[in-house]
DNA sequence: TAATTATGACGAC
DNA sequence: TCGTCCTAATTAC
């Protein structure tokens, strides 16, 4: 699933290209065909994330609640802005959000970035007539022949511009809410570091954390303790942090515990800058370019069980936490 | 052609 | 803890 960096991805291409135009909405599946039709010849007034979980504003007070849930996705098509600028995520960076206020939250600053990496987006400038499938991971599809395209497969909603189709398929959650029920929602997420940053948030995610008798690996999964964490985020963070999965949040030592929430800020700021799931961010020049060219090398314990620690050699662990599989080294994390 | 898998989450026991 | 929901790509047979 499209962990956290993804989500925000994704709104900014909503920002980029349908904030602002009046959209058309259906459902050629059927499955969303009254919020659909709700929805239709409405403006697009905003885009926001908060971890995995999409929010489109539209005018009316509409918001339209998107969870890619394990493996939905995004298709754009047409004469897509490859944006290559960040909109800092919903534009909260450095800033402190009051939850109960989160839509009432400041304009973005946008940030310049290089891309980097064979599958995000590169180009800046005139729109592309494209394919671009947004989801755990980026690619660009075949050409396009003819706007708008027919829609392929499971398709619960399209939005439509003039110019741009976006296809929503396999959510786990797609609904219209009015801005109390969006402020709900919100309300029960644990703090996002791209949207709550300062040390208040930090503080947050610290108690909830050494209140529970939970273990480690269960509770950075739990997305009202923090949110936009998912399987590989949590595996890979816990190795970073030479952290046992199994200890319970009360027995972390408290620098553990502000440290991985350090960490998790700046995996997700790196997420998202270059749409992939880098985790080893701090090997050398040479090796970081050597995992980056093989796909399968790219961490240091996810999908990796039987293999080789790349630090002590132990073999990778694989076991089963909280339904999802769970990867660690039993030695460097004792 | 069928089985398997996936970077979730929720509700019923 | 288990079953359920959502869909498509990949792998096995």
């Amino acid at each position: 699933m499209p962990e956290g960096h993804s989500v925000h991805r994704i709104t900014r291409q909503f920002e980029r290209n349908f904030v602002g135009h009046v959209v058309h909405a259906s459902s050629p599946q059927g499955r969303f065909a009254e919020g659909a039709a709700d929805l239709d010849g409405r403006r697009m007034t905003d885009a926001r994330a908060v971890g995995k979980q999409m929010f489109l504003g539209f005018e009316g007070d509409r918001w339209l609640r998107v969870h890619l849930g394990m493996y939905g996705a995004w298709d754009f098509a047409g004469d897509i802005l490859m944006d290559a600028t960040i909109a800092s995520a919903n534009g909260r960076m450095g800033q402190t959000n009051q939850r109960g206020t989160f839509l009432e939250g400041p304009n973005p600053d946008a940030v310049v970035f290089d891309a980097a990496g064979e599958n995000s987006i590169t180009s800046i400038g005139a729109p592309r007539r494209t394919r671009l499938r947004m989801s755990e991971s980026e690619k660009e599809g075949n050409e396009l022949e003819t706007f708008p395209p027919e829609p392929v497969g499971q398709v619960r909603v399209r939005l439509r511009t003039d110019t741009v189709v976006a296809d929503l398929r396999g959510p786990t959650a797609c609904e219209v809410l009015d801005p109390a029920q969006v402020e709900q929602v919100v309300g029960r997420l644990g703090p996002d570091p791209l949207i709550d940053d300062g040390p208040a948030a930090q503080e947050r995610f610290t108690n909830a954390v050494r209140r529970k008798p939970t273990p480690i690996g269960l509770l950075l999964m739990d997305q009202n303790v923090v949110s936009g964490i998912g399987n590989v985020y949590r595996a890979e963070l816990l190795f970073r942090a030479r952290q046992n999965p199994h200890t319970p949040g009360k027995q972390v030592p408290e620098e553990h515990v502000r440290h991985l929430w350090r960490d998790w800020a700046k995996l997700l700021r790196i997420g998202v800058e270059t749409g992939q799931m880098m985790t080893m961010d701090d090997l050398d020049p040479e090796a970081y370019r050597a995992a980056m060219a093989n796909r399968a090398d790219r961490h240091w314990v996810y999908k990796r069980e039987g293999l080789p620690c790349r630090v002590c050699g132990t073999n990778i662990a694989l076991e089963e936490m909280g339904a999802r599989k769970l990867y660690w080294c039993p030695y460097c994390q004792a």
